[in-house]
Parts: C-alpha cells; structure tokens; sequence
DNA sequence: GCCTAGGTCCCGTCC
DNA sequence: GGACGGGGCCTAGGC
C-alpha cells in the first residue's frame, strides 16, 4: 500500500466526508459502516429503509451495499460508475451514478460507525479449476470418454442458432454436437443442445442425421425426459476435481 | 448496534485474532483488510496469490473477499458456512467450511491493514420493482396490452415442462402461452417458451392448436428468428418504472 | 432435500 | 457497442 490507510471511529459527518472525498481523489478503497437508507433507479428501481449496512466502494467504481446476511448485496452500482459524497441534513450521502445502462444509486447515512481506507496491490489473479473450459480439455484429450471412436473436429463451432461447444463425428462418419455442463444439467441445457442441432441439421443436407449428446455429471429427470423427446443423448463426465 | 463497535489499525496478528474471535462468539459481522493468500475446494477448486483484499464475514455464515475491482467477490463462502480464526506461521488464518455442498476456503494473512466489528441492526427489507412479477402483474391488469381479446385463465399453470408464466385463450378460444421477460429477450428465453407450447400441446389433443407468446421489451436478431422457425409470437412490453 | 427459473444477475469473449 | 452463454453463479418458491 502506497499511501498509508486510515480508519475512523464513530466519525462526525465532516470528518466522514473528508475521508472519503480523498480516498475517492486517491482511487482508494473505501468502507463504510453506519445506518442508512438506500434508493436506487436504473434497470429497476427500489428502495430500502433504515438500517445498519457495510457499504464498499471500489477504485474502479464498484459500489456494494451489504446487510447482515447473503452472499449478494442488497444495493450496487457496476464498475464505471462515479461517486459524489456530501452532506445533506446534517447526514453524509453518497450518490453514485452510472451511464449505459443508466443507474443511480443514493445512500443516506443517519449516523456511521466506522469508516476505512486503503491502497489496494493486488497483482495476482484467481486459478480456477473444475470448470465447464477444463471438462472440454479433458474431452478433447480422451475422446472415448464420450463414445468409443468419438473424433472431435472443431470446438466453438458456429451455427446459426450459437456455438457448438464441441463438435465431431463418431465412428459411422455421423456429425455429433456436444453440449457440456460442469455441473448437473436441467432443462436448459436440453433446449441449447436441441436448438444445435436443429440449426445444424437445418444447414446440412436434410436427409444427413445430426446426433446430439449432452455431457455433465448427472442430469434431472425432466432433463432426461426431454433428451429422450428429443432423441438426443446423455454421457456421465465431470470436471476433474 | 447492541455491542460496541470496533477497530484495529495495522493489529498484531494475536490482537486479530481476539477480535474475531470475540466477533464470531458475538455474531458480529468482521471486516478485515490486508494483505492475504486464499485457497479455495469445494464444487470448483481455485487459488490466489498474494494481494491485498478486503475480507467480510457476516453472522449468518457468510464469507466474502473482495479485490479492488469488480462487483463479485474473487471468493465467497455460502450463508451457514462456520468460521475458524487461529494463528499459523505467525500470520492470521481463517478457515471457513461449508457442509452439502462441501466447501472449505481458506484465507492466510501477511498483513492486516486494518480490523473492524460491529453488531449490526437491519429490520427492514428490499422494495424492489420493475420485476418480472411487476411485469405479469400488469398483464392481468390489462390483458389486451398482449392482444384485444386476450382472457388470462391461470398464472404458475403446470405443464410436464415445467410452469407457464401466464396461461389463457384468445378471441377464438385457442390455448396461449405467455412467457415474460422484464429485459431484452434472447434465444434462451424462445427455447423455454417453445417447450412449453410442446408440453401443453402433447398434454391437449394434438389437433388443438397452442399459441406461443413471448411478452419483453425486445428481443435479439437471433431470437426473433427463432420465435419465426417456431412458429411464435412476440409483444413488445416493459415492466413499469 | 432437489428442481426450476429469475436476477438491477455479473462477466468474459467474440462479433 | 450488442449478443451470447458460463458461473463455485445466488436466491426464492414449490414440491
């Protein structure tokens, strides 16, 4: 951290102010920690009443409202968006706003607890594994996972209804569409898989059967109803952990 | 806030650790800052390298870190996860485990730039409109905002496929599918619908015909063709501001 | 508990 | 810029 982070107790709303208006010239991180009111108008439109909430602006624009509960927050803005903080009523407010899509965001503090800033090194980025790009990898390492014989002759394949995720021909030279889902596989999934290979089979001569074959650990049952309508195909595969 | 709010300014890792340990008997909510490492196993796998993050737990369980960019938290940890903060390598680390789905993330501190506690207090909930609900309200309000003639007869209606927003006939009695959207359509949104109308009509005599109307403010390019091969419709309607 | 679908979904990627 | 689909999606509502 390059500059020196500074944390306040109970702040009066100018000292609050302060703080925060130079973390906001600073591009710091700030929190914000008090009882507020939030409004919000954009692509929806709410309003939430008193209450005591972690409130986290980024350097990159990011505003979160958190309560005390949930992975999500109960309020946003998206990364791009500005921040304005004054007083008004004695109270500190902070209005955010954002263009395309256009987005306010007001929050009224009654009083705040705490507030912090800091200078965020963050150079590293999250290794992620187990994902629907790594069940892909794995496929096209080891074809017969999906059917002895299966041959994988391109993957993002365009269609006119979307991108096949991989697309082959199995052993009698027939075109075959593979759908994968790293997790379990509902309804959905079905549906993108039968809009493939409809859009293929459209773009084929006709008479040309087109296979198509869902791959995910495991599939629901109105899933597999709907493979069966569809004469379409299920092979068990996950991720490798 | 029953319990007094606290704050640590660049703790030793021993001061930490009693705070969080007072916070979590306390059901307090935590946030720390600081310089961490964070290794996550559970339905994916992932790792992240040092950096300097802001890390938040909530008393329902929850667990987030926050990098300086961007609305998601780089990791989490579900609502009912526990929470272990213990000393190792003379740094602090916290470690969160979550049973079914089996979950574990842990968090090893360097540094902690600054610590804070507080209790909080959060009775009222979210007015959020502009929803799909909101939506489908305003269609049984007015049904002719879809077509003149148009009689709702049942919202949620059951089908093999799963539920249809809004169930009703037209002038000429003919079944009609309303599937809503409160944004733009795409081709997600035509497969649901088009599934629907396939239950319904192999649930009906097949000679019955089943009407299928997508009901949002737009559709992509993409999506209007496929509502076209279908033989579906679409109305042009938007959630309220 | 699982299933299903909505969400101010966010987010990357490709056009 | 829009579109499309993945995500450790999360979350609410049924069954």
């Amino acid at each position: 951290m390059t500059d020196s982070p500074r944390t306040l107790l109970q702040p009066t709303a100018a000292a609050a102010i302060g703080l925060v208006d130079d973390a906001l010239s600073a591009d710091q991180l700030v929190t914000l920690v008090g009882r507020c009111r939030v409004v919000y108008e954009g692509r929806a439109t709410s309003t939430l009443g008193p209450g005591d909430r972690l409130v986290v602006r980024k350097p990159d624009g990011t505003m979160l409202v958190h309560t005390d509960e949930g992975h999500q927050p109960v309020n946003w803005q998206p990364p791009g968006s500005s921040c304005d903080c004054r007083l008004a009523d004695s109270g500190v407010v902070l209005e955010s706003k954002h263009e395309n899509p256009s987005e306010e965001l007001i929050i009224r503090f009654e009083t705040i607890t705490h507030a912090a800033t800091f200078d965020p090194n963050d150079p590293n980025e999250l290794a992620l594994s187990g994902t629907e790009s790594d069940l892909r990898d794995q496929i096209l390492e080891s074809p017969s996972l999906v059917e002895p014989g299966f041959e994988p002759r391109a993957t993002e394949r365009k269609t006119s209804a979307g991108a096949i995720d991989i697309y082959g021909e199995d052993t009698d030279g027939r075109a075959v569409v593979l759908e994968l889902k790293r997790r379990r596989a509902g309804p959905d999934a079905v549906s993108q898989l039968n809009r493939y290979v409809d859009a293929l089979t459209r773009e084929r001569h006709a008479d040309a059967t087109v296979r198509g074959i869902l791959v995910a650990p495991s599939v629901t049952d109105r899933a597999h109803r709907l493979l069966a309508e569809r004469g379409l195909g299920f092979v068990s595969l996950s991720p490798t952990e």
